[in-house]
DNA sequence: CCATATCGTGACGGTACTTCATCATGTACC
DNA sequence: GGTACATGATGAAGTACCGTCACGATATGG
């Protein structure tokens, strides 16, 4: 039986949720710098990595993809072209539209940031008791699976 | 002693960093559209966050807290005040100066933020099994000590 | 063959951020 | 006191992202 309450439930919520946001505005902001560095943004970056993905896709499908209007695929694609990680080829069926396709230099480009991101988790877990870590590992897949049933969270099909 | 490695350590890294990072974009954009439903933007919330606890402030401050250049506080302050949410006084002691001040529906709406953070946290954890949630804040706290070690983060009052 | 839907993009507007130049003011030093 | 330099804020111009609306080119169903 509790005389006192050190902390409501809810104090406590806001703790764990401080610290998620946290995380979410520290690794956001860190993301933003290392693509950067490299060149892209996070938009280019989302967009090339859905398309190795998808494989050569038109831009409509792109847009779905990523939740943005197909104008602002156009931008994107501008970009990546310019940078020569992607190219717009015909689509051999349908002459309104255009395939974009990812180049030897964006699928460098991405391994070479797979490596990056291994090396950081590397960075952000080797230390970690194997039980914290696990214990970790399913709280976050608890909160995403909440977050999932929040309906805050897009499945490519699900129509809204 | 192992015979066969079911997953390399990289690998469960690599796990526990994609779910750290897929919450990463979906609550980043939880946040934007959240508050782009209240008129806001995040850049705008993290300003007007940042003078609660600074109090009045001269753009100066504020661009080293928020770490953006002056310039930048001088668009984001133009459309606070536009939205009645701070105002512009003249600096008492320094007239080139201005002090940025939070409005009365300034401190409203961030009252009115910091109690749909509460709802979400207990949308977030009430379901959580205690242990779970200890744990999963022990973990996050773990994670962000790291980050921090790693130099990731800029508190204030460190010269880099 | 014609109406309608779809694909991509030009034009335009909004936000966020940068750098560089400028003006007003504060400050230090002779 | 005056001159030189530092600092606060902002205008101008540029980049990037995103949205809406309009439009031309093409596909497709009747």
């Amino acid at each position: 039986m509790k005389y006192r309450h050190d902390m409501g439930d809810d104090e406590r919520y806001a703790g764990g949720l401080d610290r998620i946001l946290e995380l979410v505005v520290l690794l956001n902001d860190d993301m933003t710098k290392s693509l950067a560095a490299q060149g892209l943004s996070v938009s280019r970056m989302t967009l090339l990595w859905t398309l190795r993905s998808l494989g050569p896709s038109p831009q409509r499908a792109l847009a779905e993809a990523l939740r943005v209007t197909p104008r602002a695929i156009t931008g994107l694609v501008d970009g990546l072209v310019a940078g020569g990680l992607v190219t717009r080829e015909p689509h051999p069926a349908d002459r309104r539209a255009t395939l974009v396709t990812c180049t030897e230099r964006g699928t460098a480009l991405l391994d070479e940031t797979a490596g990056q991101q291994r090396e950081f988790g590397r960075q952000l877990f080797a230390h970690m008791p194997v039980a914290r870590f696990d214990a970790l590992v399913a709280g976050l897949d608890d909160v995403l699976a909440t977050l999932h049933g929040l309906g805050l969270v897009h499945q490519p099909g699900v129509t809204e």
